[in-house]
RNA sequence: GGGGGCGUAGCUCAGUUGGUUAGAGCGCCGGCCUGUCACGCCGGAGGUCGCGGGUUCGAGUCCCGUCGCUCCCGCCA
């Protein structure tokens, strides 16, 4: 690190002193890691940022000695003394600085600290999360969130610099704002000087980026923090951040190379191992049948097939009354695995919590099919699935039969909890996958609005309004890229044109008053001439989680929200000035 | 909103078919210790078993309720 600039509690870091420093006196400062108190020779770990130095006590250094037998761990110090090297046999080789030591003179307790509610100096116990988020300055105080910390800033300085480099301006766009369209519930804010208006807190820049578009910058990008208001989950908190950008005057390709150059380089200053770039791409209908998903982890077989048709007329009743429905049969080969009633009955659990009845189980044999559903098919059929999936004898086959709205999900949950269960997944490998050719609309069950856009309402459509199959059969020029099964970011092609945008807020069913309401300053925009122009965003969080091998996106915030709400570092009903609250005619519930 | 799991010392956890005084490791406090680095040795303190109710001669253990945490579904990219 920069030497500090030398002031009374320090002139230099403690991790960086080393042998060539012998002999030097230094004055570092920190908390106390660990003591260990040998009566007649006191060691104390001292740490900050930089790392840890052991400073030695002596007993001929008098006070510092005596004021050395008073400190505790978390207590906060300036030391100094002489850097010092260690006799062979007493070098740490696991302390870059552990070649040497500080003989401390002279030592100034700067503040004491009570002891922590957890441990500080280990990183393999795992402590409750509401208990670390109470005390999240301590917290922060971990080797394990200190990593993680520096290797956020690393991600985006990353991305920044690449940005940077191809002439991309970082542009900021409001916080307080009005509603964007990303689907989810709104953080509202109520207006005080417009009693009974609201600002919305953005879901994304989505409007802005595209004014921007329009407004002649080019390319622009922004870590941007967006908002939204729904359940957490592990890789999901309601306030996240991404790197927002945004193209002129370019196809799906340019975007798509641009965020190539960006995350290559990312995962290569970072040391994470992915094939390089360009990366593959795989269209949602095929991502849905063969990974019953749209972000595939494709570091692992197990792929999905449709057998449905290979079936047909057989005398399994629960096959023939799914297809009957209208279903589909999805399945799969586990290979060779000699799986318990109770483990196969596992297996029903994570369909059944996608909404699905069972996994049928099958195992292949010399002859076909072992087992009592064998009984059922025919020679043909048994043959035919058989080749589908490569099936070997002692093999073993899963089939969930079920609407082709479930079946696909749900073998998909089952194919990811067999990688797991089997330890499929390589731990040295990480596989990026574009995922392309979404539907434009969805339907929603819902007859007021029987449509919605599967992305949003700026994508660019591709195919016709009333071509064959409707407005259900259009494809969006959208992206999304996929790491190891999670997505990481998405964007598109949008609208430059008025008439299409309008298209679509109709198809949707938006009044053009609604639409005029909610969207207006884009509408309005785009009668000025708009670019071709389309853009991605990036979910930081998630990237900088997976590049740390985390579970969830919490460990990589360093203020994450708890699940409770409220307080953010405690959860705790936050209290509210009720003087404000009046001012702006609100009651308190 | 629905479902599963969890809640015992400061932390991480154990606690048998319901049974007498609720344990361990770490941490903490005190003592000893001049080469440790997860220092070591000796001693000690520390508990409303989340909370409320019930069953029972007896509840950390069983039942009901409630609160909190967590995972999954819904929701959400």
């Amino acid at each position: 690190m920069h030497l500090p600039r030398p002031n009374d509690y320090r002139d230099r870091w403690t991790g960086d002193l080393r042998v060539g420093d012998v002999g030097s006196e230094v004055r570092v400062a920190g908390w106390v890691h660990r003591r260990r108190d040998h009566g007649g020779l006191i060691f104390i770990d001292l740490r900050e940022r930089s790392g840890i130095l052991q400073l030695v006590f002596h007993p001929d250094a008098g006070e510092a000695f005596a004021a050395a037998e008073r400190l505790r761990p978390e207590h906060v110090v300036s030391a100094r003394g002489q850097v010092v090297v260690r006799e062979a046999g007493n070098v740490n080789p696991n302390l870059p600085t552990g070649e040497i030591e500080l003989a401390v003179a002279e030592l100034e307790l700067l503040a004491e600290s009570e002891t922590p509610p957890f441990p500080l100096d280990d990183d393999s116990v795992e402590v409750d999360e509401t208990l670390r988020l109470k005390y999240r300055a301590l917290d922060l105080r971990r080797q394990a969130m200190q990593d993680v910390m520096a290797l956020r800033h690393r991600v985006i300085k990353v991305m920044r610099d690449v940005l940077d480099e191809r002439d991309f301006l970082e542009i900021e766009t409001p916080i307080l704002t009005r509603s964007t369209p990303e689907g989810a519930r709104d953080f509202l804010v109520p207006s005080r000087l417009q009693p009974g208006s609201w600002y919305a807190l953005p879901q994304s820049p989505q409007l802005f980026k595209q004014l921007l578009m329009i407004g002649g910058y080019e390319r622009y990008f922004q870590i941007a923090r967006c908002f939204r208001d729904e359940d957490l989950r592990g890789f999901r908190q309601p306030e996240f951040t991404q790197l927002d950008l945004e193209m002129a005057f370019v196809e799906e390709e340019d975007v798509i190379e641009v965020m190539e150059t960006v995350m290559a380089a990312v995962f290569a200053a970072t040391g994470f191992p992915v094939a390089p770039a360009p990366w593959p791409r795989i269209g949602y209908a095929d991502a849905m049948l063969r990974y019953g998903t749209d972000k595939p982890d494709t570091r692992y077989g197990l792929e999905i097939s449709e057998v449905g048709p290979l079936l047909a007329g057989s005398e399994f009743k629960v096959f023939e009354s799914v297809l009957a429905g209208g279903g589909v049969i999805r399945a799969l080969n586990a290979g060779a695995r000699e799986m318990s009633r109770s483990e196969l009955d596992g297996l029903n659990e994570v369909v059944q919590r996608h909404g699905a009845k069972a996994v049928a189980p099958i195992y292949a044999d010399a002859d076909g099919w072992a087992g009592n559903l064998a009984k059922f098919f025919t020679a043909e059929q048994i043959a035919g699935v058989n080749a589908e999936l490569a099936a070997s004898p002692g093999d073993l086959l899963l089939f969930v039969a079920d609407s082709p709205e479930v079946a696909p999900v749900a073998i998909g949950a089952l194919r990811v909890e067999l990688a797991e269960r089997f330890e499929l997944i390589p731990e040295d490998r990480h596989d990026p996958v574009w995922v392309v050719d979404f539907p434009m609309f969805e339907p929603t069950g819902d007859p007021a609005h029987p449509w919605t856009a599967i992305h949003h309402p700026f994508s660019q459509p591709s195919g016709s309004f009333d071509g064959v199959g409707g407005i259900g059969a259009m494809l969006s020029r959208n992206y999304d890229l996929a790491l190891d099964g999670v997505e990481i970011g998405g964007g598109s092609i949008r609208i430059n044109r008025p008439e299409v945008q309008e298209q679509v807020f109709a198809a949707l069913g938006m009044s053009e008053e609604e639409a005029q309401a909610r969207f207006g300053f884009l509408l309005d925009a785009l009668h000025y001439g708009a670019p071709p122009h389309g853009g991605i965003a990036m979910g930081i969080d998630r990237i900088v989680a997976i590049l740390a091998g985390r579970d969830s996106i919490r460990d990589v915030i360093a203020f994450p929200k708890t699940a409770s709400g409220g307080d953010p570092l405690t959860g705790a009903p936050a209290p509210v000035d009720e003087r404000q609250l009046r001012e702006l005619g609100v009651r308190l519930a």
